[in-house]
DNA sequence: CATGAAATGTTTCAAAA
DNA sequence: TTTTGAAACATTTCATG
């Protein structure tokens, strides 16, 4: 009896499945994972309540919500105490403009992804939002022609399909 | 007659909902943007054809795959011709490893979000991937310490409720 | 994990406002 | 465009094998 189940290629399957299209009907995943609509319905249950399976959600055209610019925004802070990184952290949480917010070790300490109107609203985001917080030392933005997104799942596991 | 036929705050509100939950019942998703459930479907389904409604995604814990580190990788060609732009962008969308490609403007060409096992995966990533290509000149790599994605809608539009 | 049965939800369509 | 209602099909839960 283990803690935490290790996954099979069952889950797998089914994992790269509903991260293709998450809408898929179950009697549709489970012809496709090879099991019965009661199997199937079980095992992603149980994915979802071990936390394996964490959301599900809709990609909308930028283009169609006026989101005419993008940017990564490079940000370096003054101090680098809890404190600090807390507050930025929350602070950039609450703004819908952040499409993800990356914390990182390197020469920056955040790479921000941001989603704006146009350049005038970019302009308006790195003032309002980065220079003018006392966290921040320094940001440099970079606009983004575009970007891609990989929807296949990376597995580095060895399987347990044997117990 | 138009071409394109603009949004209204319906039609947002069910933007919204899918984004947040994407396997939401369509009983569920008519009942909370205030329409008959055949309405809702039927909003859904032209969402879908007019592509402003792209895809269902599942989002996947990666420490279950197996996946120990991530990184962000800066990326400068060395030339930038259209040939050398669309074989290194070809190469990259095949990797497993490759999250989202952002091709950018500024300092470097491309920034690559990577998943990777381990710091000895991440190793031979750069330099397969990366440094050995000839397209490429100069690559730097930020280890990643969490990263965390805004699922709320950034609407920038003026909506069409009256016609 | 599969089967079968029962209750609930989905999907499509025609008709009407 | 939206609603209603009806019929066909799918989902979900549960008891049983």
């Amino acid at each position: 009896m283990q803690g935490k189940a290790p996954l099979d290629s069952t889950d797998i399957r089914i994992l790269r499945c509903l991260r293709k299209n998450a809408r898929i009907s179950n009697k549709d995943l489970a012809r496709q994972v090879g099991l019965a609509p009661s199997s199937c319905l079980e095992r992603v249950r149980r994915l979802r309540l071990a936390r394996v399976l964490t959301g599900y959600h809709a990609d909308v055209d930028p283009n169609v919500l006026g989101i005419g610019l993008q940017a990564m925004v490079a940000v370096r802070l003054s101090r680098h105490v809890r404190s600090d990184v807390d507050a930025f952290e929350a602070h950039l949480a609450r703004l819908p403009e952040v499409v993800t917010l990356f914390h990182v070790a390197g020469a920056n300490d955040y790479l921000v992804h941001v989603a704006v109107r146009d350049s005038s609203h970019l302009r308006d985001l790195a003032l309002t939002a980065f220079t003018e917080r006392p966290e921040v030392d320094h940001i440099e933005t970079q606009l983004i022609f575009h970007h891609q997104r990989n929807h296949e799942l990376p597995v580095y596991l060895d399987l347990d399909d044997d117990e």
